[in-house]
DNA sequence: TCAGACCCTCACAG
DNA sequence: ACTGTGAGGGTCT
């Protein structure tokens, strides 16, 4: 039956902290609630009593969409238990309790990703609506609501100029954005045929794409993809790898991130996104 | 493996 | 109120 609201049962899901924790940059704090585009839809999310509330403009049949790119199915406290047990670790969960891993499509997983390098979270999503309010299509939404778009197709950046992609200030990244976006139209990469590869294999074909290396590629493999072992290695990470895990003594990034790769298990992503939202937390101790 | 450049914006000094 | 300076979830050469 088609309907305009939904609700999901969830244990465990922090839905502020997910939306906010720099994984996702369309979404907007709203009277209590959160609203965004997933999907070319526009819905407004709010936690009641432990569910999910969704609300969207146009009628729905089927939500996967929705389930999907919020993984209520997914049950942390299993996640969790595969977590390495050490003291910062435990600490990072249980100061960033119920964060969650979201699941969103990989292209505007890819492009936003791209558009983040050496930027802030608040720039990024600057740059992202700026992009989606000029290439995207226009999305229903509810009656006397400000307009809302869709995150524009790679086609849709494809044909725009860099110029024009200039101007919703992405600097040196529009060409990257741009050199992406048509490599994806011409079909030199197929962003589908990544589901099906080993994490390693499906690294390298993104990190094909220009203005992709290894920490985007990361990033959207865990974020788009949801391959749980790829762990993104920031500055960030570097600096609570280096803190909380070699007592702030000289290490080379090339070490930390092999350590990165055996230590932190199958859940390795949901692990990263804890000790990256713990440091956000906490403060980081001063350069490393 | 190692810098430096790259675009642009904001925060924070002075 | 201004201008100067540095760094921001990197990547490329």
């Amino acid at each position: 039956m088609d309907s305009l609201s939904a609700e999901f049962a969830v244990e465990d899901y922090d839905l502020d902290a997910t939306l906010a924790s720099g994984q996702a940059f369309r979404w907007r704090r709203v009277e209590g609630g959160w609203e965004g585009v997933v999907a070319g839809r526009w819905v407004r999310l709010q936690m009641h009593q432990g569910r999910v509330c969704a609300q969207t403009a146009a009628p729905v049949s089927d939500w996967r969409w929705l389930q999907d790119f919020l993984q209520v199915e997914v049950n942390l406290a299993e996640v969790l238990t595969e977590f390495p047990s050490d003291a910062s670790m435990q600490a990072a969960v249980k100061a960033c309790h119920g964060l969650r891993i979201l699941r969103q499509e990989p292209w505007e997983c890819l492009a936003s990703f791209i558009c983040s390098s050496t930027k802030r979270i608040i720039q990024i999503e600057q740059i992202i609506a700026l992009l989606c309010a000029r290439f995207g299509d226009r999305v229903a939404v509810p009656a006397g609501h400000v307009p809302a778009h869709a995150f524009p197709s790679w086609g849709q950046v494809a044909k725009a100029g860099e110029a024009a992609l200039r101007e919703c200030k992405m600097g040196f990244r529009a060409p990257y954005v741009l050199g992406t976006a048509r490599m994806l139209d011409w079909g030199e990469i197929d962003l589908e045929a990544l589901r099906g590869m080993r994490l390693s294999e499906a690294r390298e074909q993104l990190m094909r794409l220009p203005g992709v290396g290894r920490k985007i590629a990361d990033c959207v493999l865990l974020f788009g993809y949801g391959f749980q072992e790829a762990f993104p290695v920031d500055v960030w990470i570097l600096r609570a790898l280096r803190q909380l895990y070699f007592s702030r003594r000289r290490v080379k990034p090339a070490r930390l991130l092999r350590f990165a790769e055996t230590y932190f298990g199958r859940y390795a992503g949901h692990a990263q996104q804890y000790l990256f939202h713990y440091m956000r937390v906490v403060g980081p101790a001063k350069k490393g």
